[in-house]
Formats: C-alpha cells, structure tokens, sequence
DNA sequence: CCGCCCCGCTGACAAATGTCACGGTCGGTT
DNA sequence: AACCGACCGTGACATTTGTCAGCGGGGCGG
C-alpha cells in the first residue's frame, strides 16, 4: 500500500492541550490523517456525521456525554465506524463497559506513544486492541456486584453528602438510602461509605 | 532572529502518551526542541544535570517527586534554568505553591494547542505566563486556612480511613484527630470529613 | 514578660452512621 | 403456584463522628 487513501481520524478530548499534541502526534504518520476534533461527548455524533472519519478516538472522562455513552450511540447508527477509547485511568469496568458499548480498543494514556498509531490501524484493520494487564484486572474485578439502586446511592454519596441530603434528592427514605449503603458497603468489602466509594471508582463501577 | 540556537526542552509528564504527543506538538516548531523526556518527578532533577535544558515543562500530578517539588530542586541548583509547570487541574492552591517554588508559568492542559509554544517561548525570554482566570481564582481563594497539623489529618482520610486508623498512623489520640478534623472541617466551611476533603483539595490545599 | 496561636490531650454530649431484623410490593423464573 | 431477588420502608441498636469546654506546654512577636 504505497499511496492508498490515508485512514480519517476524528479526535476528542476535553483538554485542549492533550488533543492538539495526540493530533500533531498522529499527523506525522504519513498513513493518518486528523479529519476532526471535539472536545465534548455531545459532539462526537453531530462530528461523526459530518466527516465520516474510518476511526473515532475518545476520552472516556468528558463533559456532557462520556465517552462510553458516544461510542454506543456512534456504534449504532454508523456501525462500520471502529472507535478506539483512550483514557487516563485503566478502571477495569471502563474496558468492560467500552467493549460492550462497541469499541475496539481500549488504550490507557501510560503506554508509549509510538503505539498508538499501530493501535489505531489494528483497528482501522478490524482487529481488536486490548491492554494485557487491564484485561486479566477485568477479568478479576469481574462486573459490578452493585444493583442500580445501589450504585445511584453511592454515586450521590460521593460529593460527601449526608443521609439526608441522598435521601432528598433520590426520593427515598433516609433508612432505605442507609441500606442501600450499607448494603454497597457490605459489597465493597469497605469499612466505610468513603471507602465504597473509592474502590466502586477505582473499579469503574461508578 | 533567522537561524539562532533553538530552546532546549526537557518534559516530565507521567502518561507516556501525553508526553510523546506534547513533544510531537513542540518538535513541530523551527525554535523548539526537545532534548529530554522524563516519567517521574524524581528523574527531573538528573536530567537537567545531563541536558541543561533552557525550559523544563513539567507536569504536576506525577509520581514520586511532584512537578512543584520538582521545581524547587531543578530552580535551586539551576537558577538559569526557567520552569514552566503544565497540569490537568486548576487548583488555585497550585499556582500559589508554583509560583512560591520558582516557576516562570503555570499551564492548564485545557488551554489550546497553539499557546504552548508561545507560552515556551515567553517563559525563555524571562516573562512569566499565568492562565488569567486561574491567578483571578488564585487571589479569591487565597492560602490554605489550614495548619500544618490539620492539613496533615486531612490528607490521612483522604482514602476514608477512620478516626482511630488516622490516630495510630500519625501518632496522635482519638481526639486530638476528632479536634482537627473538627477544625479543618470548620475552615473548609463543609459539614462533613469527606465534604471538607473534596474541597481542601479542589483548592489545592493538600 | 505577656498575649497569642498552634499543638496535644481529656471528657462529655448530640448527631450521624452502619447494621440488623422484619414486612411488604413487584417482576421474572422454575 | 411457589420461589427468588431487587426494591422500599420501619424500628431499634451500637458505633462512629463532630462539637465544645477546658487544661497544659511551647514558640514567637510585641
């Protein structure tokens, strides 16, 4: 393939910063080609439209819209588009959940950067591209033992709210958030509803 | 100035990606180059002994040695040598302590692409550059309320450890930890420990 | 020298939190 | 139909947490 058509990129990223560096990046590989960028999740699809990139590459941590929530909403109404996640935080319910949500790959922001140009035509070529080492931490992390009532409880807990306060704003009584909690804690293997709270975000059950 | 020497950069950020796509980003200019590239704080120091950059770009949250610390160590044995400091987060407490340490800017990675450069380049010819909304921040917020006790307690439920965990680790009685927190807690404005924690670090108190 | 602040400790108290047992509804499975 | 699990609620209980007052010591500036 001397000269065949370069792949089209579209990149989003909430920092500035860190989407014009991965584009001058990607632009130096003569076989890549930066069609697009965004900086929020709510933009992804409107872009996606629009430019008709081979390959999207999003940050899960965005403003609006994750980029979780854009890869499944991408995936289902341009299925041939392949989306390549790339995140700061190698959650292992992020790589589950992105997988399930339609994405290829799942690259965590620690790895050289002369791989991601291999990674991004690994998936541009149909192959799927998987850290090792979060992929065996998925698999013993394994899903989320939270029900929705529990992790809804957990997320409104995780500002430092009182009882009271998660109570009122989910409409629940304070004894059935206290359960609930507890319950989440019990789960966690957490001796507190903080500590619930940072494995639940450690473990990307959040 | 048609073909003077270019501005040696060293960069140290620990996300392997981030730090080749921002020395991607930089090799694009004629009068920038990147001489050295470092992971940890802790290696800064050496490889400005090894490269005597004229810039050093070095993020702030990395592990071992922060940029901030990093800064005080590199300013301290190489006053020619100008820091500019690049972070995710705008914590007013941040610039404060930058500053305090000798760095000649402050970066958020939110800012666009094209201002990196300049930003390089201002800091080099000796200006100081400050995000103008984060010195704003920086002024209303102001220095952390906190003791050095108290900031230190805080610091200790960070990970949600209870009052008695917090006690044994630092040495201290159960109420004496309760009468800090008590107190940070109070000067935070917060009602809770986790509250108090949240905020204490969104100002970059901790 | 005195006052002021930080530090460390104690004791006591009210409030919040975590746990448990229990009862009830609802939807899905066997 | 019987069963199970998730969900919502109640009440009670032990523990933890947050607050307050008070005591002593040490350092620092007026």
């Amino acid at each position: 393939m001397t000269t065949s058509a370069p792949i089209r990129l579209l990149l989003a990223d909430d920092q500035a910063l860190v989407r014009g560096a991965l584009s001058a990046l990607l632009g130096l590989e003569a076989d890549l080609e930066v069609v697009c960028e965004v900086a929020s999740g709510d933009a992804v699809l409107e872009a996606v439209r629009l430019h008709r990139p081979d390959v999207a590459l999003l940050d899960v941590e965005m403003p609006g819209l994750d980029g979780i929530a854009a890869t499944a909403l991408v995936r289902k109404e341009f299925p041939d588009v392949r989306v390549l996640i790339v995140t700061t935080f190698g959650r292992p319910g992020f790589l589950r959940r992105a997988m399930q949500a339609g994405a290829s790959g799942f690259v965590v922001k620690d790895t050289p950067a002369a791989q991601l140009a291999d990674a991004v035509r690994r998936v541009h070529a149909g192959l799927r591209v998987v850290d090792a080492t979060l992929a065996t931490d998925s698999l013993i992390a394994g899903e989320s033992p939270l029900t929705a009532r529990e992790t809804e409880v957990l997320q409104a807990a995780r500002d430092g709210s009182s009882v009271a306060a998660i109570a009122q704003k989910l409409f629940l009584s304070e004894g059935t958030v206290r359960n609930h909690l507890s319950a989440a804690i019990g789960k966690t293997q957490a001796a507190n509803r903080a500590e619930a709270v940072l494995t639940a975000e450690g473990n990307g059950w959040l």
